[in-house]
DNA sequence: TAATACAGAACGATTGTTCTGCTTGTAAAG
DNA sequence: CTTTACAAGCAGAACAATCGTTCTGTATTA
C-alpha cells in the first residue's frame, strides 16, 4: 500500500504489516513493476510534458501491459501521486553527492541546487507536476499537504547547514526559499534566454546577492543529505 | 496574416498589404472574433492549464461556433501562437499603470512585476505556454525567436529606467533578468508555500537583496510603459 | 459574382477506465 | 511433504468520451 516502500536493491525486508523478513518473490516483482512504472512516468513527464504524458505512453516506456499498469495504479491520478511521492523522497535525500558540501562556496551549492531543480529529469518532471497542480484542483487537494510538509522539512535541513550572520534562522529559511524559487523560475525563463552561459552567469550573480546573508555552519562529520 | 495586428479598439487602419484606411465592417468583425478567441484562450489557459485547454473549451468560452474558430485559426497551434503574440504585446506595453513608477521604491516596482507575472490571468497563461514550449518542439520552434526578441526589448527598456551604481548596464540587465526569473518561479513555488503573506514577504526580501545594485534613472517626463 | 465569414456534421485517432480471462505464487488443509 | 483453494499479478479486449482536423453547406459583404 505504502507507495514509498520500494527501490531497495537488495529488498531485504519490507517494513509492512508483516514484520517477517524476506518478502516473497511475488511482492518483490510487484514493487519492481511499480518502480518501473514510476520511473517511466518521470521520463515521460520530462520528455513530453504533463499535457502529453498519457498512460499509453507510460506503458510503452515501461514496457508493461495495459493490464499490469491498471492493476498497480487503478487510475492515472494514483500513478501521478505515487510519482510525486517518489520524486520528493529522492530529492530530499539524493544519492550521496560526489562532492561533499563545499562548506565555503555558496555559489557551488547553488549550482548543485540548480542542477537538482532544472538540470535533471526528476527535477523537471516535478516542475511539470507542480504546474499541473495549479489548475488541477483534485490533484492539488491530494498532494498539497505532502508538498508543504516537504517544504518544512527542507527548511529544517537548511537551517542545519546554514546560519545567518545576525542569528536569525528565519532569514536563512527565507533566503533559501527565494533561492529555490529562483531556480524553479529558470525553467520558465529558459525560453527567453536559451544561452546556457547566460543562465550560469545569472546563477553566479544570484549567489553573490545572497552570500552576504549566509554563513556555513560547522559540520559534525555526518555526511547527511544536502538540502534542496 | 500578421497575428500581431489586432486588438485596436478603434481599428483605425491596418498596416497590412492594403494601405487604404477604414477597414470594412467585415474585417472589423473578423478582428473582433479573433480577439474574442484569443481572450478565451487566455482565460482557459489560466483556469484549466495547458493540458486541459481544448479547442472545444475555447469555443465554449468565446461563444463561437466550431466553424468560426477553425476559420480564423485552422489549427490549434495557430491559435496558441496568436495568443502568445497577444500576451507579449500587452505585457510589454501594459495599459498605463495607475501609479507612475515609484522612482524611489524598487520594492514597489517588484510588486508590480510580481502582479504582472503571477497575479494576472495573462501572466499565468503565459507561464502555462512557456512550460509547454519546453517539450513541444514544434511550438518552441515557432515562438522562440519572438520570445528572445521580446526579452531583448525588455532589457533595453529596463536600462532606460534603472542604472547600476558602478555604471555597468549589463549588471542592470542581469539583475532584472534574475528578478523576472524569481517571479516566474513563484508560480512553481506556490504549491509549497500557499500562504500569500509568506510570498509577499519573500518578494520584499528579494527587493532588499537587489536594491543596493540599482539606481532609478531620472525620468524625462515621458510616461512610457513600465518594463517587465 | 466571387471570395469571405461562419455554422455544424463527420472523421479517425487517442484519451482514461472498466471488464473478462488466464497464469502463478502462497498459505492453509490433508 | 503434498495437495488444494484462492487471491494476487497480469494480459488484452472493449468502452464511451473527447481530442483536433476536415469537410460540406449557407449566408453575407465587397
Amino acid at each position: 500500500m505504502s507507495a514509498s516502500a520500494h527501490l531497495q536493491k537488495a529488498a531485504t525486508n519490507q517494513n509492512n504489516l508483516k514484520p517477517a523478513g524476506a518478502g516473497g518473490v511475488r511482492q518483490r516483482q510487484s514493487l519492481e513493476a511499480r518502480h518501473n512504472l514510476i520511473e517511466a512516468t518521470i521520463f515521460c513527464l520530462d520528455k513530453f510534458g504533463y499535457a502529453d504524458t498519457s498512460i499509453a505512453r507510460i506503458q510503452d516506456q515501461a514496457k508493461v501491459s495495459r493490464g499490469a499498469l491498471t492493476h498497480h495504479f487503478p487510475s492515472k491520478e494514483e500513478l501521478v501521486i505515487a510519482t510525486i511521492d517518489s520524486l520528493l523522497e529522492k530529492l530530499l535525500r539524493p544519492s550521496l553527492p560526489s562532492k561533499k558540501l563545499s562548506q565555503t562556496d555558496i555559489v557551488a551549492d547553488l549550482r548543485w541546487l540548480a542542477r537538482n531543480i532544472t538540470g535533471t529529469a526528476r527535477g523537471r518532471a516535478l516542475s511539470e507536476v507542480l504546474m499541473a497542480t495549479r489548475t488541477d484542483k483534485k490533484l492539488s487537494a491530494r498532494v498539497s499537504a505532502r508538498l508543504t510538509d516537504w517544504n518544512t522539512k527542507l527548511d529544517e535541513a537548511v537551517v542545519g547547514f546554514y546560519a545567518s550572520p545576525n542569528g536569525d534562522d528565519d532569514d536563512v529559511r527565507q533566503i533559501w526559499m527565494i533561492a529555490r524559487t529562483f531556480m524553479r523560475g529558470l525553467i520558465l525563463q529558459q525560453p527567453f534566454t536559451p544561452d546556457p552561459a547566460q543562465i550560469e552567469q545569472a546563477i553566479n550573480r544570484f549567489g553573490t546577492l545572497i552570500a552576504p546573508y549566509l554563513e556555513t555552519r560547522k559540520r559534525d562529520g555526518v555526511d547527511d543529505a544536502k538540502p534542496l
